[in-house]
DNA sequence: CTGAAAGCGCTAACAC
DNA sequence: GTGTTAGCGCTTTCAG
């Protein structure tokens, strides 16, 4: 059926030879709208078989060349390991497929001069766009460079605008807002927020556990807002701080799912019992978040919808156009089961 | 200090322009082992200073089409939401980097047709080599066109031989036959083995607990091995079925350790302790078990390793080459403390 | 030591 | 309708 001189790939030369015709006759058959340009049908059929016989393959490369697009999206995250970030990333594999791309990986690594020789590596035309997952204002010397290259960026869940780059984020104040609302209805009134590094998302949801306070007149001590490392070891260090303090949280926002399930790790191992005598909200609703007992209480983002918006971005939309360089999305809390009623003990 | 016509990119042209040469005499000097090829040193220092001011980046693309390689890696997983897979990734991400390599990302979904679909997307000369993540028996078809396609191919954590390509494995049966000499010297004699999709690694975990069962002369009960889907409510799951038989298992083998935290956490929800009551023993060593209460007793993999000595199968070693088509590597039984003394409860 | 020229696979004017 | 011709950025003979 096939030939068997399967040797070297086949060009359009080839099909061209094979056809008796002129290789960019093979180019426009392939290529043009089916039937906008004019070539005889007869032609068109012959050329169409005999690629297809031949196994004829485009070749991205020769075509990128010529200024096409390499269909080739940068990914650059900042933390893959993240639980969070691996979902997104799904969600950007997914939608890029989706459109005909294909996702390069530039895990940002720890060390600074590496993410510079990324930009090197992403920058150099091999990809269309870039979408930067997480915060970057720390890697100042690699927002400058992307801000030299000539190549669409877009920065998802970067938390906060990114001076000259369309951003997509989450309504991180909503989503704190809703998970303080629940947890006052189940009159708690001592909270304690864990958040890993001050940056993007995470202070903005500090921020806004802050205003509330604020806002509803709750004192908030200063021992009850804690930045660990943003693991599950990070939030079982931050559950023995609160823990140890005169007087404990009856509630934790944690600033990611990451997080609250250390620490409520730690609280078991504490011999505490959720939400009997602890509440935990998370936030960024991971897989994890369903599968651990008693099931996790957190904001969800609509991850998908946020990865297309975040696509359209930089590689234009499939309908209409989004209409602003900063796009926020409504996050939602989801009520499972590791907030409940503060214990009665809470003092007066 | 730079040019402000920063429009379009530089290429060689642009800068033998500028340095009064010609462009072939750029590339001599740009690409050439630094001394090897004859050119005065004076033309050479000009041309590598007005290259660095200019801004010079080699289009990979152009390189490419005349047959150099395009220093991409493909990668293709089974699962990237799979915790293990997560880290996996990030090791070969980060020794594709030290190789002066990209990975491009080609999650393999769960419909056949789109991991098909994939095939087209990564063979056509995208990729130097390809990387599969896990096992693919269960799309031949994928098998099929990778057979096909004229690329390097290597296979890693694909659990068994994959006929023709070159694979790197872990020693499953030595990781499972460890965590059973571990949990027989603890006096256990009643164990259950959970796994996921009975494929790959899985299976070998799985027939090697089998035979340890027939060789020690221990009875092995059909309901003691159970599947599920390899996720944390997969062990939910699985601890339920096991929980509810007549005679419970004393411990609990995980052919992954996200079957491992399903295990535990249905374990405290069902009100046992850990390892009290129930000892669990996972695979793979992902970076939740050590933040997991109280510490996850598993069986570790040299991932860098084995990513490094897949890397070398496909894209040449670093230094020597590796001798056979299939490596196998050691795992190593790290003891944490979900395991403990069988329960004295134990009849006899 | 260096320039001219061909060509990688493909697209796009421009002829006929 | 279809062939011819350039040329994308780069490497590589082949001449000087």
């Amino acid at each position: 059926m096939e030939d068997s001189s399967d040797r070297r790939p086949v060009t359009m030369k080839d099909v061209a030879r094979a056809a008796g015709v002129s290789q960019s006759t093979v180019s426009r058959i392939l290529n043009g709208a089916p039937l906008k340009i004019p070539v005889s049908p007869e032609t068109r059929r012959r050329v169409n078989a005999l690629a297809v016989e031949l196994g004829y393959r485009p070749h991205p490369f020769a075509r990128a060349l010529r200024g096409a697009p390499t269909m080739l999206l940068g990914a650059v995250v900042r933390d893959i390991t993240d639980l969070f970030f691996t979902t997104a990333i799904e969600a950007l594999s997914t939608e890029a497929r989706r459109r005909g791309y294909s996702v390069v990986l530039g895990h940002a690594a720890q060390r600074a001069d590496e993410a510079l020789a990324l930009t090197a590596v992403l920058e150099a035309r091999q990809c269309d766009a870039l979408i930067l997952l997480g915060d970057f204002t720390d890697e100042p010397r690699f927002v400058e460079d992307l801000r030299a290259a000539r190549m669409p960026v877009v920065a998802l869940w970067h938390g906060a605008e990114l001076e000259g780059f369309p951003t997509v984020n989450v309504d991180n104040r909503a989503g704190i807002e809703a998970a303080l609302e629940h947890l006052a209805a189940h009159g708690h009134r001592r909270l304690a927020f864990v958040g890993g590094e001050s940056l993007g998302d995470i202070r903005e949801r500090q921020a806004a556990f802050e205003d509330y306070h604020a806002a509803s007149g709750i004192d908030l001590a200063p021992d009850l807002v804690r930045h660990v490392q943003n693991t599950p070891a990070g939030g079982e260090d931050a559950f023995a701080a609160l823990a140890a303090l005169p007087e404990p949280p009856t509630a934790i926002v944690a600033a990611t799912d990451v997080l609250a399930i250390g620490i409520m790790y730690a609280a078991y191992a504490h011999g505490l019992s959720i939400p009997g005598d602890l509440s935990v909200v998370g936030f960024d609703d991971i897989p994890l978040a369903t599968a651990i007992y008693p099931g996790l209480t957190t904001v969800h983002m609509p991850v998908t919808e946020m990865v297309a918006a975040a696509v359209t971005f930089v590689v234009g939309g499939e309908d209409s156009e989004p209409a602003e360089r900063a796009q926020s999305f409504e996050p939602e809390l989801i009520v499972r089961r590791s907030t409940g009623p503060a214990p009665a003990r809470t003092g007066t």
